[in-house]
DNA sequence: CCGCAAAACCTAATGGTAGTAGGATAGAAA
DNA sequence: TTTCTATCCTACTACCATTAGGTTTTGCGG
């Protein structure tokens, strides 16, 4: 039989493709096996387990999301910067509803050191370069904006926000520019 | 043998321990059929499958959430309200984590109209009253503090914040201060 | 008190995922 | 050409979910 191969790289990105194809649920090795067309057991020579791959997918995920985090921020300033890391988040969860749930997906405390998510909070820091946040408050507007952001994509991806009018992207909206009012005005304790 | 008596009642209930004491990803239909002494097939007579029952635990979740919002709201306003509110949300997670990831269990359309979601976002709108916000923006603020309290309390849940100083509890405390801040100084569009 | 019907629970089977042990082999290097 | 090693396989165990259909308990009407 001619071999296909298989590489825990190739694994990774099929898992990736797979995961925002039909959801992070139903990425599972046996699905994997037969995408490319081997047997269950052969996966194990490349990856440690189902956790490991996840685990892969998802900082590959992570990663992703950086590089456009990196990518908007870079050469914008005050609330261009906010709005664009922004709409990078909603956007990546919408595009890839698979690789933003994989993002979350729970890592070691060593895969986390050097992820992308290390990476993405650097990002939102010099997002908020422009607003002249002092040294210790500008952790507290990355963990205010890390957090509508991941809110406001989970649950309007989650049909939260569906039976109820208006558009979720008025809201967005109305959020961004309440927080860019409140980075503003924010007053040093 | 003697019957046990299961009820869809009791199976839910068990599964809201389990969920919390084990986490939502160790509540399996085979578990609780152990916990119950009872064969695994029993249960389809109480439960129609274990997405069935899950959703039974969310409903639940929901409905213990918006409980206590309801309580936290009841005889506050302004930013009393709101921090309560805000506390009742994090507390939850704290405290049932399990029951917390519940409360996310995609519902049908169905379940979800009646459930305690609905519930959950009066409450908010309640909670909001203090602030003499126009009508059209009463929803907007709903979600903007709904994406606030969820993705914090995930993030903090997560361990995203375990690696960088300073403690989540002071985050949490200017974030409450500047969402305070922006709902006092909401501009009408 | 008895019989019977519905409810409660069971046995038995199928099929899917994860993981391990150990064997066969393709393909490259010696 | 021979040998070696990574690659892939067979064969198994152990979970969970679900359905079909059988048996026993229980309580209610007679």
């Amino acid at each position: 039989m001619p071999r296909v191969g298989l590489t825990r790289e190739r694994l990774v990105e099929a898992g990736c493709d797979l995961a925002d194809r039909e959801g992070f649920a139903v990425l599972t090795l046996a699905e994997l096996a037969r995408m490319f067309e081997v047997k269950l057991a052969s996966l194990y020579s490349h990856v440690r387990n189902s956790d490991d791959l996840k685990a892969g997918v998802a900082l590959r995920a992570l990663d992703l999301l950086a590089d456009r985090a990196d990518e908007a921020v870079a050469g914008r300033a005050g609330k261009e910067a906010l709005v664009a890391l922004a709409e990078v988040h909603r956007h990546f969860a919408g595009e890839h509803p698979g690789l933003f749930e994989a993002a979350r997906f729970p890592l070691s405390a060593e895969q986390a050191v050097g992820s992308g998510g290390a990476r993405l909070a650097r990002a939102m820091l010099a997002a908020l370069r422009g607003y002249g946040l002092a040294e210790a408050d500008q952790v507290h507007a990355v963990r205010l904006l890390g957090s509508f952001f991941l809110g406001f994509s989970l649950l309007e991806l989650g049909g939260s926000f569906a039976h109820s009018q208006p558009e979720p992207d008025l809201s967005w909206q109305r959020g961004l520019d309440a927080l860019d009012l409140t980075l503003k005005s924010w007053t040093t304790t």
